[in-house]
DNA sequence: TTGTAAGCGTTATCAA
DNA sequence: TTGATAACGCTTACAA
């Protein structure tokens, strides 16, 4: 069978209550006796059971995390930062996958809610009273979206897009297409108004809203024969998935990316995989995740050490320029216009 | 307060021990109480405190699953699948990931262990007596792996292989290469000894081995040199990454693909994304995950709702034939003899 | 600084 | 079929 603290207490010669301090608040015991139960313990190789304390002091040490899509390597990226720095902090973490379904997320939350300590929720498209709900009776962290003061991590996305139609501008592109993300998601609004707010204010450019897909190389796919035929010579997409899926059918088009057109993607989790490769916005998915733990846990320090400032930090976002963008023609692809009809 | 098994008692007029009774094991109480006691829990919002349940029963009613990387798709998927089939069976998972480290994974499988029913280890290249170690004290399914006695999934490497040979053979393929994975590797021993039964049984088939690479498009990449200095019409990978790393390499290389070399990849994990689209073996990854957790928990049906056969099943593969493979030129590029030295 | 003792919320054992 | 009652292993008043 497996040692108890009684065991310990009782081979160091001291009572379970002494035993427990000893272990759990070593400075309020006297050395000599503290080292008597670690030897004790030591031998014996206690582990302690997390149940039993769980129980009396209600705190688990376990965190979790609910996620739309594992198999999307946003997320993927997301949850590793989230168990790394978990890990550093001595808790352990559940993961789960909602299969792109809000209504499970809300579920997921409720049911794992109540085995730890608290949760990173990352639901784009819940509903704001489902998240009211939700905050009500669990302490959680949003990831990637605001609600309230609800405590969350988020990316600068707007300053995302700024960089991204500046860059753009720069090359000479003056009429540009954006291929959005799943509607109703909490980011695709973000970056929309901040792609309004850098190409109507600071630029002069006209935008093409080619509307919502799958963010997955097959909603991509879907949106690069919108693009061919918006006579655009630019296209930012929602993240980097689209993006190739519309590099992907372009090609298949007779469409050259660069050469015809240019393409921006978000996230920067494929950028070795492609020819050319991706510009993309890349976002510091591991610190995301980091981040999100430290602000859950009420830690004082940040994986960097230093304090986390804000209850609401927002993270930096940052162009990176490949091989997908280059300098617009100077004429643009005729658009296929056909008269109407 | 939350309302605890006491509140429920009373609430319904019966003794605490009767309202476990008729929420744990339902036919063991009058159908008349038994009503009483779920009206009063339900009206009441009882939720079950785990802990106490844990502490008295042993049973966490959670797994973990332990993995190298999972910003490696591979792993991404087979956490996806493992998450979906054990939240079907009632079990929450812990998901760690060990940065590729086989120390921490047995560190990981350790600490979890404590807190959980069982553990999905997937790991590579830990060493047979550390594996025999953890095997000892905890509950566990080996995942992609074999290991004496221990229950196990895999998948049929060796047929992989022979698939991805025959095709090449009939294309008229007589000199590949492979790319291997990470030494050490489990999966990448079993694709060796594949490829050799393959290319010598049955086909006459000339094999380059190209060593070992970090199975990510970086590793790719190195391998893609070798591949272009190496006379080859074919090449073979590790997997999927390491594929689209050599497709890069090459093209940026001016050998196209697959006019001048045709590249088979493993694991089917980015198939969308490229261009040529990549030939590849497909693995049923959520598949994987399911079967592991079926196993784990003893389930007597699988996913499928069959019985798991045996205690180390073996699930297909299968080649997916797209853009990367092609006929080869009737004569080999030259090999750059440059005379020796 | 240490020990005694009382729980934490549940299930399991035993009699009734 | 039901109800007392005793655990499960730990932490924490409270007393000494």
């Amino acid at each position: 069978m497996v040692a108890t603290l009684r065991d310990v207490a009782r081979a160091a010669g001291v009572s379970p209550a002494t035993a427990s301090r000893a272990l759990s608040s070593p400075d309020l015991v006297a050395p000599a006796r503290r080292a008597l139960v670690e030897r004790a313990a030591k031998d014996l190789g206690y582990r302690p059971n997390r149940a039993a304390r769980e129980l009396i002091t209600g705190r688990t040490g376990n965190l979790c995390l609910v996620v739309p899509d594992l198999a999307n390597p946003f997320f993927a990226g997301l949850a590793k930062g989230v168990q790394a720095r978990a890990r550093e902090l001595g808790h352990a973490v559940f993961v789960a996958d909602s299969d792109e379904d809000p209504r499970l997320e809300a579920e997921l939350v409720t049911q794992l809610g109540a085995q730890v300590d608290g949760t990173l929720l990352c639901s784009p498209r819940m509903s704001s009273a489902a998240l009211d709900a939700l905050v009500r009776d669990n302490p959680l962290v949003l990831v990637n979206r605001r609600h309230g003061e609800v405590p969350s991590v988020v990316i600068d996305n707007t300053d995302g897009l700024r960089q991204a139609v500046r860059h753009l501008h720069a090359l000479g592109h003056r009429r540009i297409a954006y291929a959005g993300g799943p509607s109703g998601s909490w980011s695709d609004a973000r970056r929309r108004d901040g792609l309004e707010l850098a190409a109507h204010g600071l630029h002069r450019l006209e935008v093409v809203d080619l509307g919502s897909f799958t963010p997955t190389a097959v909603g991509g796919t879907a949106a690069g024969d919108l693009v061919a035929a918006a006579g655009v010579t630019a296209v930012l997409a929602y993240n980097d998935m689209v993006a190739l899926g519309i590099v992907e059918r372009l090609r298949v088009r007779g469409v050259g990316v660069p050469d015809d057109v240019s393409v921006v993607g978000y996230d920067d989790t494929l950028a070795t995989l492609t020819s050319p490769r991706l510009t993309t916005l890349a976002v510091p998915l591991a610190r995301l995740g980091r981040v999100a733990v430290d602000l859950l846990l009420d830690g004082t320090a940040d994986a960097d050490g230093r304090g986390v400032a804000s209850h609401a930090p927002v993270l930096p976002v940052e162009l990176v320029v490949r091989g997908s963008t280059a300098p617009a023609r100077p004429v643009p692809p005729a658009e296929p216009t056909e008269a109407h009809r």
